[in-house]
DNA sequence: TATGAGATTGGCT
DNA sequence: GCCAATCTCATAG
């Protein structure tokens, strides 16, 4: 892999072109698709790291396995947020999720993110992670928000300003999309809503889900 | 006030 | 393949 590569790239892939709101699908799955592609960056504690998005999830408004199903609470409030905005979560105990907020203002969806192809900061990754193996930095949602120095302080983050966390476009092909079944969930478990690029090596998962 | 389930991961059998 | 770790919320008593 990478090996026809130049020892030494001029500029890392993300062009750093910040996403516009208007830019983003305002529909929730669209939205899930439209994201697999492009870019985010973290400029964090310790230095910045960025990735491709490479699989997402949609939690659709009137979606029963959503965290907004039923309305808005303590925990779930940056769902209710103009498309653009920053929902992380904390589950099990141990880990936080990030998710995009998707739709109008009060509408209570979101885009999980559950797999980067790092791109930026990778030994930064690492280091946050105690982990060296690449491909186990950013795949899956708890991962890829520890390797991203992702936590509650990010909640409620506007994506598609000039902040700390934002999302961006990135050079190269488009990718090939692939489409399946929500993973780890039991309401609503046979919609398909979950994108992912075909081929990459950072799916969470079993191999079976990334035909 | 108590209890159980959950959009996960890592370690052990 | 199974299970523990351990926070937040919803539901029940």
């Amino acid at each position: 892999m990478e090996t026809g590569l130049p020892a030494d790239p001029p500029e890392p892939r993300v062009v750093g072109a910040a996403v516009a709101r208007r830019e983003l699908p305002v529909e929730t799955a669209a939205l899930a698709r439209w994201l697999i592609g492009k870019g985010l960056v973290h400029d964090g504690p310790g230095g910045l790291t960025a990735g491709r998005i490479v699989e997402t999830e949609a939690y659709l408004v009137g979606d029963a396995a959503s965290h907004a199903f039923k309305g808005p609470s303590g925990r779930n409030g940056s769902m209710f947020l103009e498309r653009g905005h920053a929902y992380v979560y904390f589950i099990y105990g141990t880990w936080f999720c990030m998710n995009v907020s998707s739709e109008a203002k009060g509408a209570g969806a979101a885009v999980l993110l559950r797999a980067l192809d790092p791109v930026a900061g990778i030994e930064l990754m690492a280091r946050r992670r105690g982990k060296s193996e690449t491909r186990d930095l950013t795949r899956g949602p708890g991962r890829l928000a520890q390797a991203m120095a992702i936590d509650l302080q990010q909640d409620g983050a506007d994506l598609c300003g000039d902040g700390a966390l934002r999302l961006v476009h990135v050079d190269g092909p488009l990718a090939e999309i692939g489409e399946s079944k929500r993973i780890g969930i039991t309401k609503e478990a046979d919609r398909v809503l979950r994108f992912y690029e075909r081929g990459s090596t950072f799916i969470s998962g079993t191999k079976k889900l990334n035909v």
